[in-house]
DNA sequence: CTGAAAGCGCTAACAT
DNA sequence: ATGTTAGCGCTTTCAG
């Protein structure tokens, strides 16, 4: 027998080595090794040293769940996403990751089923008992809201907002986003204009549209024709497909995001052979990856992902750190990036490091 | 005071009910609380129904933490992913994410920070208790290796493999895969192939380029020319102007992914204004959802993307209830997914449920 | 079938 | 600065 084996249990393999295994072998109490793997507790260099050492040897490494237990923080933010062929999201969520893991958080991702509530999602969520909440899709129940207040867990829509007063937001600035587009198009000498919506009760796509139509109807363009992608890309061709068809052309679309303008770009050029820029515009909103894409060069709102992102763990960690504090309901400015899926206005037109972008000429 | 105030501490709002408050209310003992929420535990109807009638009116949800403790089972998968801008890995990240949770695991997700090793994130991994690790991007060190040997929690490859006997991996057929598109590409009459690689220490770049290496000198059309576009749109964007600005210009190219392919049709088309699938042919592998999109109508290598989740689910949950289990190296078999970005071959073409394959024609 | 009691690995008073 | 003690909320023997 060999003689270090005390009272080992007869398990295949060297047992995971605790707290107490170090503070065996160190010479020291176990909440001394607890001290010397806590920032800032008051604990003598040497010992930490003594401590370290042995750890080392023992290849110990804290057990966080142990420790949130009794912490009652777990370190681990519930990320609510889905629609990852959204190119925006599965960027957002990359710069969610990393952004969090720099404060020390990490992300446990919920998807959702495809088509269900997000009820069940919650509950997982509540039993795994992560410290926040930041939901970047999924349409949240009301029960949501009351949960996570009784649960004492705060609550981040990133990209989405919500009525209730308990719950934070980060958004682009949707309505102003439309407006400009609006402004942008009729700049551009368009005259039948037309929407595509994502989903009806996305308010996203309702403060898009808002910005947009009363700024058509402000430059004198009316009501612009309507359609409906659902945010799904064979949606969003179905619907352009319908514009395209229409006895009267639409000259220039705006859709809701990027996602489905690629659709549409899709469709008006493969299966129309329409001349996306010069025989119909087609504009954006979201900046993903495939939009500056040559073959595409869509014209969209661009959302200022990382910023925003920022802005959603601020909110997160400041309400972490003080459970008292007010939920906040933030706004991030964008801008316009100006490509060629849209004819381009005479004027206003602004370069800067490679980067077209646009603004109304003053009043 | 009031009545049923026994001990509560002085704190904001009703704390949150534990297993020992729905014990009280239901006038039964706290192991029978567990029990109740435990499948297949011993323990009447009775007892359950007022556990059951008591949780609800509390609100009570049982501590996952609390329970992983001491079951030592967080029921969390670590799923190491980056590249989250090539189209596959959202998809992939997304059906993992969905197939585990219907097992009853949740996934915490790792990114990583960009350029840095992977040896933080694994001691991330292993403080967090996760079960098992799914790496789907990233180069594991052989430190992974042995340290997750040591803490006894199976890894899990996929699209991608490793030497190591005890890491799973399941990928599909790169080999085939690079072959399959040599001969399809040599069907097609062409004489001057070109192959795009991703990374240099990727095997999955490496058995791709194998494949089709070979199967070319076997057509008796010697030695692609070889450029590196290191998985990334822009250096793909690079590499293929490069191969477009040389003096002999391929008349194929064989990207090692789709992102990449998708980069080169942009640059082909864009900058050089030629008609991708006439004038040149591009042929990428995934299968990633812009592959599909009319503009694109890229050829290639479908990845059964569901089919290789289910595996890489199958494979950790086997180890997970059978630690003893030998560690799989699965392959997966996939299909050429023909469109119109490479020039087709006169014979071999078959179209079923809309989708078009090429076989080679039996020697 | 049920309750009492012993911990899982750790942190946090509280003494010293 | 350090050790002792008491749990965090739960599962799991072990008696009965």
């Amino acid at each position: 027998m060999a003689p270090r084996s005390i009272s080992r249990a007869a398990e295949a393999g060297p047992r995971i080595a605790t707290a107490h295994d170090v503070a065996r072998l160190a010479g020291v109490s176990q909440s001394a090794v607890s001290r010397a793997f806590t920032a800032g507790a008051s604990i003598s260099p040497e010992t930490r040293d003594k401590v370290a050492e042995a750890a080392r040897k023992l290849g110990y490494r804290p057990n966080l769940v142990a420790r949130s237990l009794i912490t009652r923080r777990s370190h681990v933010i519930g990320v609510a996403m889905a629609y990852l062929e959204n190119q925006f999201y599965p960027r957002a969520l990359e710069a969610l990751s990393q952004a969090f893991s720099t404060r020390g958080y990490q992300v446990m991702l919920f998807t959702g089923k495809p088509g269900a509530s997000s009820d069940p999602m919650l509950e997982e969520m509540l039993r795994h008992k992560v410290d926040a909440l930041v939901m970047a899709s999924a349409s949240l129940s009301s029960r949501f809201d009351v949960e996570c207040q009784n649960a004492g867990i705060p609550v981040v829509l990133m990209n989405r907002r919500t009525e209730s007063r308990s719950i934070s937001s980060i958004t682009s600035d949707n309505r102003q986003g439309g407006a400009l587009i609006a402004a942008f198009l009729a700049a551009g000498g368009h005259r039948h204009l037309a929407f595509m919506a994502g989903s009806e009760n996305s308010s996203t796509s309702q403060d898009r549209e808002e910005g947009f139509t009363h700024a058509l109807a402000a430059h004198g363009l009316g009501t612009p024709r309507r359609v409906v992608g659902l945010y799904d890309f064979d949606q969003a061709a179905a619907a352009m497909r319908s514009l395209l068809s229409a006895p009267e052309r639409p000259d220039a679309v705006f859709c809701a995001n990027d996602h489905m303008a690629l659709a549409a770009i899709n469709v008006a050029r493969a299966e129309f052979g329409l001349e996306v820029g010069r025989e119909i515009s087609i504009v954006g909103f979201d900046d993903a990856g495939p939009a500056a894409w040559p073959v595409f060069g869509l014209t969209t709102y661009a959302q200022p992902l990382r910023a925003m992102v920022e802005e959603v763990v601020a909110a997160t960690c400041a309400r972490l750190s003080d459970p008292t504090s007010q939920a906040v309901r933030t706004i991030v400015p964008g801008w316009l990036a100006v490509r060629s899926s849209a004819r381009l206005p005479p004027v206003g037109l602004t370069v800067r490091d490679g980067l077209t972008t646009w603004m109304p000429p003053e009043v």
